[in-house]
DNA sequence: ACAACATGAATTGTCGACAATCTAAAAAAT
DNA sequence: ATTTTTTAGATTGTCGACAATTCATGTTGT
């Protein structure tokens, strides 16, 4: 299975490397939420500039992995139960705009391969029980097709190279397993079958619907450690 | 009246008053759509050095003023009919969820000013017929209150710094005039009534539909332009 | 005449050093 | 002892210069 994952530009430059190995970095936790980032320590960490290291914070923030404040810096985002509900009624709505658009403006060949990577998606389920990351990754790359299936440049710009890393942060670090994945195979499929009748208004609503069942379990994450 | 306009962090470094600038300059069409931006050239005009004005770019990046491509350089964005489509599904999604969250969460203080600024508007409208800059900045700042009440933070700096000035540049640069604009003040009114009364589904309904009219209304300038 | 290639000017990316600002510990005052 | 002021350290913002890449012009070859 190739991972076409991301449709980002090749990495040519040298904050382009720093820029993904810190995304990486960050949303995996291995910088953790929450702390400040020096400046010094990281460009000696990736042997670059504090200016080259810069730009790569410049585009952190734009992706809103790290926060800055004019002379005083920069600190990775604090992964709260406040800001993943802000974060989930935006995707909810962008998303279901562009589920809504999907149906209208796929390729039928797309859909085919929507299809496909269901069946692919259920096949390695059923052999991996248990194991999370075939799932997330089969998960994030369904989400995408149906994004790029929009046709929208500007949308598929806001939720694929901006909002989703976040959105993967909460993910991986909230932990993403249990019987949510037997629910969610069964909502991708009728989302396909909407957009495949070109049936815009369900697939907006059945979309939107399967992200905020996502949140409730992220949600449950965080009643966990206020409950203790 | 005091302009509350943005809720933008106060100007503190040199590089926030050449993005400030340069914004403006954009969005405005002294500095023309589409155009190539010479780094060295707008470091003298600003009278900063490059790495100053190199920061102020990434911010209009992120504000989708500008483009940029690894060792090719930066373009002003191009003001095109098929990204403004693209841009205004977005608003409408956006700004359709933020009015019903505002429903909910707008106090009644909130509400109530508002009303006020609506009443304002409308004398304003009467006396100063034809006159775009009043109605372009009332409108404004009704759509920005509205927002704000919404009470979602990421949504609030992802409509407001980031999308508007996008928005701002079609508006101003396409000229928002016309009957439009009494059409406007009863959209407006409806709104507010059904944010008073709670009704977050009508008044999400309300703001989608309003924002698809203002769409269809600047759409018209390229239909015209396409026509000759 | 056209295409591929080479060359140089211009632009962008990166670097190290300096200036301005903030932070926190130590000193002084009430 | 508590609060305010001072001061030293560290961090961020800004600068000018150099390296790497791109683009346009001119050259060569067929």
């Amino acid at each position: 299975m190739t991972h076409t994952f991301l449709n980002e530009a090749p990495i040519t430059t040298a904050s382009d490397q720093v820029f993904v190995d810190m995304r990486r970095e960050i949303v995996e936790g291995t910088i953790v939420q929450g702390s400040k980032i020096s400046e010094p320590e990281l460009a000696k960490r990736y042997s670059v500039s504090r200016a080259t290291l810069r730009e790569a914070l410049n585009r952190l923030e734009s992706c809103y992995l790290v926060e800055r404040k004019a002379n005083v810096g920069c600190r990775v985002v604090a992964l709260t139960a406040e800001r993943l509900i802000e974060v989930y009624q935006v995707r909810s709505s962008l998303e279901g705009l562009a589920c809504r658009l999907a149906a209208d403006n796929m390729e039928p060949e797309e859909v085919k391969g929507l299809k496909q990577l269901l069946n692919q998606h259920l096949q390695t389920q059923r052999v991996k029980e248990g194991e999370s990351y075939y799932q997330e990754a089969g998960d994030l790359d369904f989400h995408y097709r149906i994004i790029k299936g929009s046709k929208n440049a500007h949308l598929i710009h806001l939720l694929c190279n901006e909002l989703y890393q976040l959105i993967r942060m909460y993910r991986v670090q909230m932990g993403m397993v249990g019987p949510r994945v037997s629910k969610a195979f069964d909502e991708h499929l009728a989302i396909i079958n909407a957009i495949e009748n070109h049936d815009g208004e369900l697939a907006e609503m059945l979309m939107k619907r399967h992200i905020s069942a996502s949140q409730a379990n992220i949600q449950t994450k965080f009643d966990v450690y206020q409950s203790i």
